[in-house]
DNA sequence: TATTTTTTTTAGCCATATCTAAAAAGTATA
DNA sequence: TATACTTTTTAGATATGGCTAAAAAAAATA
């Protein structure tokens, strides 16, 4: 068993080399982490020990298998608990983070099983996620933010980027949501921002800021 | 707030101390906590020095008002999960102690709120244990071992003593549960072991042991 | 009451996970 | 390529929560 820190230091990696890709600086997992990067030379020398992170001194990190594993798993209990927050205990999709940032620490793989089928196996959490399986797969579905769409496009909310309070509570104002489609009338160049229509019903003007960090798909 | 060592040490105190009644010995705590008793030392000084207990040198200790508040928030959280996990999830009754265990130290009272709300505000555990409300306070229902019902008599099963998985086993075969009603047939002196009739139907003998196990009312 | 036994505390240690400050390694630039 | 800057690591603390062994206090017994 591994614990909280180990955890956590395993999702952030996971998070930050873009899905095990890349390798990732200690400064940048300390941003993430909010710690001193002292702090994250430790506990790296220790997941290393562990075989679930490759290190090299000076060289970075690079999640192991095993450690993808482990972070996958974190992940998937984060996303199911989400759903259950928001479809069962109705909770806004804005308020759900730091509570599954608690649960999804929880030690029960029979709990994880059952939640998934009380909740009717969800593919996706309420920011648009995707919930792994057990053994850590999930869709892709191939998305891009809005910002990057052409002119007269149309497109499907997917997910969002950034799931902070403020960006949430902007889109429920404005009638955005998982799943509302968009179209595109007009990009203004000058400031990046879009005139949108929101299932061919209502018009508006969408900043460059809020347009990257809504996440579509073409298909 | 309060560390997950320190609930856990304070529920343990006020489960010790009868409801807040009577002092604990450092002893006591150290089994019930499974930890050594210099350990025990060491929290209640610091539990102490939060006002959360009231103590002395080699004295035993007191749960204070403030830490039987906590205790009770804990105990709350432990019941209102434990619901959850065999009214929504399908747990069975003697698999979902451990798992609350963990659960209990989630920190978040709307949460809680909202789970008691999706559960229809349950006032008993799956073993019928009170659920404390927001404020600590809960229904006392004047219970007793059925060991100590006397012959003739009938009363009604309202929780179980000890929630050790082989003795709910146990129940579930012979069929007894919580609201099962129970008539004494006869009381057999030599061995304390009871000729009992389940819901006017069904009638079997039942140990000393597990009687004394089994809480009943006679009202 | 004096002695023995039990209980409880203290002293000193270990492991985890964090920190700051300083040193070392790597990278960029003149 | 030597120097300056940035990144990363090490060294040495701190706090929590646990341990064992020994000392001290309380309780039990002779």
């Amino acid at each position: 068993m591994y614990s909280l820190s180990e955890e956590n230091y395993l999702k952030a990696i996971y998070h930050l080399s873009n899905h095990g890709q890349d390798s990732v600086n200690t400064n940048a997992i300390a941003e993430e982490m909010k710690t001193a990067p002292a702090s994250v030379s430790d506990m790296i020398r220790k997941l290393s020990k562990k075989k679930l992170v490759d290190y090299q001194k000076y060289r970075g990190v690079n999640i192991s298998t095993k450690g993808k594993d482990i972070a996958l798993k974190v992940i998937r209990k984060h996303r199911l608990w989400e759903v259950f927050l928001v479809e069962k205990l109705n909770f806004h999709w804005d308020e759900v983070h730091e509570i599954a940032e608690q649960l999804e620490h929880i030690q029960s793989p029979v709990l994880i099983s059952k939640l998934d089928e009380f909740l009717d196996f969800p593919k996706h959490d309420p920011h648009g996620d995707p919930i792994p399986d057990d053994d850590g797969n999930f869709a892709t579905v191939k998305k891009e933010p809005l910002s990057e769409i052409e002119e007269g496009k149309s497109c499907k909310v997917v997910a969002v980027n950034d799931s902070n309070s403020a960006f949430l509570k902007y889109l429920d104002k404005v009638g955005i949501s998982i799943g509302t489609s968009i179209h595109i009338n007009e990009r203004i160049e000058f400031d990046g921002s879009m005139e949108i229509t929101l299932n061919k019903e209502k018009s508006l003007t969408i900043s460059q800021i809020a347009a990257s960090n809504l996440l579509v798909t073409t298909a």
